[in-house]
DNA sequence: ATTTACATACATTCATGTTTGTATATAAAA
DNA sequence: TTTTATATACAAACATGAATGTATGTAAAT
């Protein structure tokens, strides 16, 4: 059995991206062959290089399936005003995504593989380059919702939007890597909703 | 001239260090090859098999050379009783740190290769734990200071040692990764130490 | 009849580790 | 103090094993 029907074809490079996952997390992108994607996938390399140009394309691959859809939560839970005041909107937002990732392997896996299984240099110095840019965008978000957030009156005196949401921003960026770094005794796993919960109530009047 | 006198031997071994380091960067850790390394120090293969078994002991080498001193320094800053309010110290610690990095190449080019230029599997992997000790160490640091700080009074209230410690360890996990990948434009690196004074402010009582 | 969706075979490049060679520094012996 | 032996600090050559990309083959879908 040769030639598939062209669902079957897509369904062979959908089990490529997931094979891909699976040996980038295992043995790290750089020292995973095409070979051994292939041979998880249960395919020979012709397979792979049919769907995929090279390496690199797989990779791609694998990274905007998972990143798109957690850039719409985003936007969901922060911006769409609702009857919560926009410090919980703030603090479900992390919430919520740390229960996203805890509940969805494949986009936990895809994370762990984009911040300690990769090495960003030459065609993948540009992937840096975007996600830096997520950044600037989820620290617009933020600042916004703790304008409303002071408008209201809820913070505390004193307190800068923009400096309350790249602190936010920080504390959620090194939260994820921790997160991500300990899979092993998950120490960080467990308090994430309590971190979260006092971070946010350090900025309440 | 083949054999060197003990003094010579051991500069040129600096030399690798040093030569990995800048390969390293530039070509990530797994791209990087043995014959780069040589190359950049002006030696050839032989030399490196010589003063190293492989690549990963290089790389074990040049990651000792900076990691050591830093930790010294924080001891320092943190523990030792000093004229300063507990609250003052840990920022000062943080903001010395950075600014220890903003001037030693060598430490910073260190840290950016281990952030984005290194996958953690296999025989990286146990760094991997190690980096998560030193983090525990530093955490239960930051506590001890924040329950000093809790005694004499300058903490607002209901605020708990151990949470804060995690936040600002969170914190400044999230700002030494952006600090790093924003090597470009440096928008984390001005802002650095605003930043890191509001995240103490906003303990204060 | 012609693509399609792969498998198989081929050619080439590249990186590694080891081995061998060698000039010299250094220490011991005379 | 000079001579001699040995270990040192590499360079150069060798052997081997991947990994990559491409080219070709092929059976079934369209």
């Amino acid at each position: 059995m040769v030639r598939k029907t062209k669902e079957a074809a897509e369904l062979t490079r959908q089990q490529l991206i997931d094979a891909a996952r699976q040996v980038f997390l295992q043995r790290g992108v750089s020292r995973t062959t095409v070979e051994h994607i292939a041979a998880a996938a249960g395919v020979t390399r012709g397979a792979v290089y049919w769907h995929f140009s090279n390496k690199t394309e797989l990779f791609r691959a694998m990274r905007e399936q998972v990143l798109l859809p957690l850039i719409d939560h985003m936007d969901d839970t922060l911006l769409v005003e609702g009857p919560e005041d926009p410090l919980t909107r703030i603090e479900r937002f992390l919430s919520g995504t740390m229960q996203f990732l805890s509940e969805d392997l494949t986009t936990r896996q895809t994370y762990e593989i984009m911040m300690i299984k990769c090495e960003y240099v030459d065609e993948f110095a540009e992937v840096l380059r975007q996600i830096l840019q997520n950044c600037t965008g989820i620290i617009e978000k933020v600042r916004l919702t703790y304008e409303r957030a002071k408008i209201k009156g809820l913070l505390r005196d004193h307190a800068d939007p923009a400096q309350l949401a790249m602190d936010t921003h920080l504390f959620f960026t090194g939260l994820l890597h921790m997160w991500v770094k300990d899979s092993e005794n998950g120490i960080y796993r467990q308090q994430a909703h309590e971190l979260i919960k006092a971070h946010i109530s350090l900025r309440r009047r």
